[in-house]
Formats: C-alpha cells, sequence, structure tokens
RNA sequence: GCCGCCGUAGCUCAGUCUGGAAGAGCGCCGGACUGUGGAUCCGGAGGUCCCGGGUUCAAAUCCCGGCGGCGGUCCCA
C-alpha cells in the first residue's frame, strides 16, 4: 500500500497510458471537428443551485459531488456531466445558431467504483444548440459514430428510443402508477430477460394483465422500420407517441449507420432532462455498460436563459472506450514516451555535453523529440535507459566525435551504425526514422 | 447504497489454515565491460505486512470495527 493514495474512483494516468488517451481524444476531436463542432471549456466547480432539479432524484442525493465552501458558506458542486453546464454557459453568452459545440473535458460522479466506472472520468461531448428537427439528433448520431469507428471500435449497437414513446405509452395510454419503477425494471430487458422482467414487475405488484401488456410491449423488435409501424399500429392514436414515430422516421432516414441502429422501447436513461429521442451505445464483448449516449432536451436550456431553445447532443465515455479496445486488442500500451531520438554522451566532460546538447537542438529544430543525458551515466546505463524506453535511434557522442566535428548514428531495430559529419546528422536520423 | 472475494516492496504474489527473526520474481539504481551486447552475471536501494482496537509472553497470521481494490447489484459514460 503507498503511503499516499488518490480518493477513491480516482486515477492517476502514467506516461504510457497518457499517450493511448491522448491518440484516443485527437482522433474524436478531429472527427468532431470535421463536422463543424468548435471547442468550449467550463469550470469544473458550479453553484449547486446551477446543476439542482436537472437530474432526477437519485443523482442529486447520492451521485453530485456537492459540499458547503468553508469561506464563503455557499454551496458548489463538481459538474455531473457537460450537457447542464452548457446550458448554464448560454444564459451568460450570446452565440449564433445553430450552436455546435464539443467539450472534452472531466465530470465527476460519486457511485461504486468497478470496471469501466470511476468517479472521475472523461466525455467527450457534442451538443446542437437551437434546431428541433430530426436531422439534428442524426447528425448527433453519425458523427458519434464515426468517432468511435474511427478509434477502431467496429461491433457496437446504437439503441434508441424516444421519450415521448414512453410517456407516451406507459404514462398515458395505460396510465401505469409510479412509471418510474416500470423504467427501472424494463430497462434491466437485456440483463435479465423477459421473465425476470416478469417476475420483478409481479413482485413490484403490477398485476398479470399490466405485465402482460408492458412484455407485450417491450418485445416489439426487428428493424428499427418495422417496430415503429407496429408501434405506430398500436399506440399511434395517442399524440405523444405519434410525434415521436414521426420523429424517429425522419431521423432514420439521415442516420449513416442504420444497420447498427435498433429502436428498443426498454431503453429509458436516468436523466431528467431529456425530452425527446434518447440513444444509447453499447458493445456487446466486453461487458461495460454503454459507451456512449445521449439524447434530446428540448425544456433545459429555458430554464437558463428564459427562451425555448430546443437542442440535442451526446457524448462518448473515453474510459470506456479505452478499457473495451484494451480488453478487445484494438489499443496497445506500447508507446512509452514520445521521443524519437537518444544521444548518448560517452564522457561526462563539458566539451562532450555542450557538443550533444548542441545535435539535439538541430534534431529539435526539425520537430524530432529528443533527448540528452543529464544524469552523467555510464554508457551502459543510458544504452539501458533509451532501449526501455524504446528509442530506437542512439547517436553515440564522444572525444573522436567532438574533435572530428562527427556522430555515430546506431539504429536499434536494424542494427546498422553510420559515423556521419555534423551537418548531416540530422538528415540521416530522418532515414533511419522513416527506414 | 447492498452482496461476495481480496489487501504483504513500485508491480505480481508466497508466507496466514497450524501465532515464534519480513520473502521471491519482475521493475528501479549501480557495476563486471577500453566506444555502440534488447545478452549474461554480480551488488544495492526499497516495507507502518491497509488503518485502528482486542486476545496473547509473542500477531502479517486469530477476533472486532473502519478504509481501499476487484467482481456483481443498482445506475450509468
Amino acid at each position: 500500500m503507498p503511503k499516499y493514495s488518490v480518493p477513491k474512483g480516482f486515477r492517476d494516468l502514467p506516461p504510457d497510458i497518457m499517450i493511448l488517451r491522448k491518440k484516443i481524444l485527437r482522433i474524436i476531436e478531429e472527427t468532431f471537428i470535421k463536422y463543424g463542432y468548435d471547442p468550449i471549456e467550463t469550470p469544473a466547480l458550479e453553484y449547486w443551485d446551477t446543476l439542482k432539479g436537472k437530474y432526477g432524484e437519485e443523482a442529486e442525493n447520492k451521485l453530485v459531488y456537492k459540499f458547503k465552501d468553508p469561506w464563503s458558506e455557499k454551496w458548489y458542486a463538481l459538474r455531473y456531466d457537460l450537457t447542464v453546464p452548457l446550458a448554464r454557459f448560454l444564459s451568460n453568452h450570446v452565440v449564433q445558431f445553430p450552436f455546435r459545440r464539443y467539450h472534452i473535458s472531466r465530470v465527476w460522479r460519486h457511485e461504486n467504483p468497478q470496471r469501466g466506472r470511476y468517479r472521475e472520468f472523461w466525455q467527450c461531448d457534442i451538443d446542437i444548440v437551437g434546431s428541433p428537427y430530426p436531422e439534428a439528433d442524426a447528425e448527433i448520431v453519425n458523427v458519434l459514430s464515426e468517432a468511435i469507428e474511427n478509434i477502431g471500435l467496429r461491433n457496437f449497437k446504437i439503441k434508441l428510443n424516444d421519450r415521448r414513446m414512453l410517456a407516451g405509452i406507459f404514462e398515458e395510454t395505460l396510465s401505469l402508477k409510479n412509471v418510474i419503477s416500470v423504467y427501472r425494471i424494463i430497462d434491466k430487458l437485456d440483463k435479465i430477460g423477459y421473465e425476470g422482467v416478469r417476475e420483478e414487475l409481479a413482485k413490484a405488484g403490477y398485476s398479470n394483465e399490466t405485465i402482460e401488456k408492458i412484455i407485450e410491449i417491450i418485445s416489439i423488435s426487428g428493424s428499427p422500420e418495422k417496430v415503429l409501424d407496429e408501434i405506430e399500429e398500436m399506440y399511434g392514436g395517442n399524440r405523444k407517441v405519434g410525434e415521436a414515430v414521426l420523429h424517429l422516421r425522419e431521423m432514420l432516414d439521415f442516420i449513416k449507420y442504420r444497420n447498427k441502429v435498433s429502436v428498443e422501447l426498454s431503453l429509458v436513461r436516468g436523466l431528467d432532462y431529456y425530452t425527446g429521442p434518447i440513444f444509447e451505445y453499447v458493445v456487446e464483448k466486453p461487458k461495460i455498460g454503454s459507451i456512449a449516449g445521449g439524447g434530446r432536451y428540448d425544456n433545459l436550456i429555458e430554464i437558463y436563459t428564459g427562451k425555448h431553445t430546443p437542442s440535442t447532443g451526446g457524448s462518448i465515455g473515453i474510459e470506456r472506450v479505452i478499457d473495451a479496445g484494451l480488453e478487445l486488442g484494438i489499443f496497445r500500451l506500447d508507446m512509452k514516451t514520445y521521443t524519437k531520438v537518444y544521444v548518448l554522451s560517452l564522457k561526462h566532460d563539458r566539451e562532450t555535453y555542450l557538443y550533444a546538447s548542441a545535435i539535439a537542438n538541430m534534431l529539435r529544430e526539425k520537430g524530432i523529440p529528443t533527448q540528452v543525458d543529464v544524469m552523467r551515466r555510464s554508457e551502459q546505463a543510458q544504452r539501458r535507459y533509451a532501449i526501455k524506453k524504446g528509442i530506437n535511434v542512439v547517436v553515440y557522442v564522444g572525444p573522436k566525435e567532438v574533435s572530428e566535428r562527427r556522430a555515430t548514428i546506431y539504429d536499434r531495430k536494424s542494427g546498422t551504425r553510420k559515423v556521419v559529419d555534423l551537418g548531416r546528422v540530422v538528415e540521416e536520423v530522418l532515414k533511419f526514422l522513416e527506414g
């Protein structure tokens, strides 16, 4: 046990992990930019009043980090997601609609940590503010899908539903009491199966007739078009259901990854602020929960700005993407440093070190990440260091090189060694790096 | 939050059952080795045995409570 440890559910990220994370984040960010999204950042800390009442009872009572500032006596909270801070941001800034923004940053949730779940994690969030139309929802799904695919994860599925279908069917047509508990139960369908859902509904006190109706609804499956047809036939008379079916149909027309989409009435999602389409990305193989999710929230921003501002968005959870990719063997933690070249000093005198430093600077000027010895270590110790770090090109500098104004380049991959004039070092090193 | 397993060096763990001097491998640092060995060998550093209490002549080991990690549940990214 280390003497000083980090708080539960929080982690340090050492260089090899950070190098992988940054690579993945770069791919995601490039995809976002390609679709016209621009970055924003907001504070980690918000006033508790800002976040209050947006996520649902359970989240706010147990999951949001909140505390009283001992100096000002004010209540603060660490942000729980990036969507509510966006809504708050809009009350302080004038933007042009559609406002397409991305936000890649940390969020905090006081949950019990386990596989793929941490108390501090990063979300890669995109939103379109201002559009009520299904093509905006479809664009979010397309961007997220492409980003996930660009990372190298191919075997994902997109579960799609609409809050209006849930409300129309369960709350209005069936007029169920305590719908939240029903949502909780049907949300578990994937894990416990139809029998499990039946049992839990019975345990919760619902009549057999009601249970069979619920089962009938959530067992509608097949292609998205077929599912929507059936729902419309059964519940199209309900205004909310009709709106949702129409919206999802139009949305599907714009989705490039339609073969990955399934419309599932058992998809619920916890956050209170969703009002229309909702979706979740899941991978089958590592059992890791969802890797991305989102939906439409037409009423959230109005709370902050006073203006009705329909919006839609979603986010990718980077730690789950990484955990899944590592487990599937798509990613490897094989890069320990960005450094490409190590300049090795064979003698620990001022002249040799100045010469080594000059060569390193020549390489750096060409943008080649280069290290020199600052430990005055033996040749062996320096060589071992370079090997351990996976630096394949070593430039040897000793009294001979200094007096002859030369350098010896050693390439570990090919095992070749070459003595070159000082003026040609950069050029020759580049050849080794490319070869 | 609840249930289960676990906690000994930076990491993986042995030792715990049956109480009696704190260990191994890997990693880290250095050397053998005269200037270009992903080798081999040698040496060195590194410990609150998770924390607190109890039992005992004696606790890493037994008992109680806490904390932390992992898996499940809940929920979600």
